[in-house]
DNA sequence: TGCAAGACTTGCAGAGTCTGCAAAAGCTGC
DNA sequence: GCAGCTTTTGCAGACTCTGCAAGTCTTGCA
């Protein structure tokens, strides 16, 4: 049986991807500009000052969420055996990351869509989370095994996040499976590209 | 002799300038939310118009600009051999755009001091070139030798600036050489992570 | 059923960013 | 010192986003 809680919390969420659909369908049908708080909440049929409840940024609501959150990525990592070396520590992470994010997307053709017209829009939403993702990373991998030196911590998230990435962008792109791009791309860091 | 035509670019650069360090001034005296535009229009002299003949956007005025340009990082790669390795192409540019990058820097202690206390604003305004950036290194890069599938021309190109903004951040946050770093990180990437 | 507490929605006013337009001011070469 | 150029500015207006207070809806419980 589902608690009063967790009712409102799913119909909060229903509600939340409702009117996302509503403002991607506007900015794919008549473009960006089109998109207004205004016009977007008028689709989603509520108020404007509702919308605001809903989002922070007008962007928010024309991007998926990200496919990670800063405090999950450290808990996964947390999870793996401390002597594992941080690079496949960092790789079986992402790979799953990857492979759930992909899951969720698979209904999710228009917002594909729209990433692939305006690619800056979800690099806008993202940078918001970017430093403070790096940061706590950062703390997270300096000291697994395997890691040499501060700069070699730092290159080691952002080659797996730009593993993950290209896979996306390719898998977006081409159709293929994001699974083995993400595969691909570690294996291709690895040895040394 | 000076030309009208750059006497003039030069005092917009000059300006152009100006109205940053007055802008970064502002925010590191009294924090980020104190830089509006009103402020720092006053701060630098001009109107709040003419702020915006000189920056897109208010953040812009915050952030050094970036240290490569789209267009620049194209005409560098073309200029590397042809038959050179990507990868190796992609060290030489990098290399010579964060040792730049550097010099041009030394003298901004705000600006770095600023960037230090929100790692974000950076991240923004970078945001927007970023997916240009990659779309036309991504067509550079992927007939170069050594590039054997899409994805591993996108590895190539988010490691290689994954490298130099690692070097940099790390640069910044201990004051090591940025040149010695980036060798560093490439040397690391060179050797499988 | 009916009421009280809490959550959600909304309107309103206001601050702030950013744009287009046209007038004013400044500079340049002749 | 004038004619043609660029730059600056004011103004009006669209848009994003926030705080606040009033209104509406839901939920639990008597």
């Amino acid at each position: 049986m589902e608690s009063p809680q967790q009712r409102r919390e799913r119909r909060r969420a229903e509600k939340r991807q409702a009117i996302r659909v509503a403002a991607v369908k506007i900015a794919l049908d008549e473009g960006l500009e089109a998109a207004t708080v205004e016009a977007i909440s008028a689709a989603a049929d509520i108020s404007p000052r509702t919308f605001f409840n809903y989002f922070a940024t007008k962007e928010e609501a024309l991007v998926m969420g990200p496919i990670w959150r800063p405090d999950e990525l450290v808990d996964l990592l947390g999870e793996r055996p401390a002597d594992e070396p941080a690079f496949q520590s960092l790789k079986v992470v992402m790979r799953f990351l990857v492979v759930r994010g992909r899951a969720i997307w698979a209904d999710m053709e228009p917002f594909m869509e729209l990433r692939k017209r305006h690619p800056e829009l979800a690099a806008k939403v993202r940078a918001a989370d970017e430093s403070k993702i790096m940061e706590v990373l950062f703390d997270a991998v300096k000291s697994r095994p395997g890691v040499t030196s501060p700069v070699h911590a730092r290159l080691l998230i952002v080659a797996s996040f730009g593993a993950a990435i290209s896979a996306i962008q390719e898998s977006l792109s081409t159709g293929g499976s994001a699974e083995e791009l993400v595969e691909e791309a570690f294996a291709l860091l690895e040895s040394g590209l």
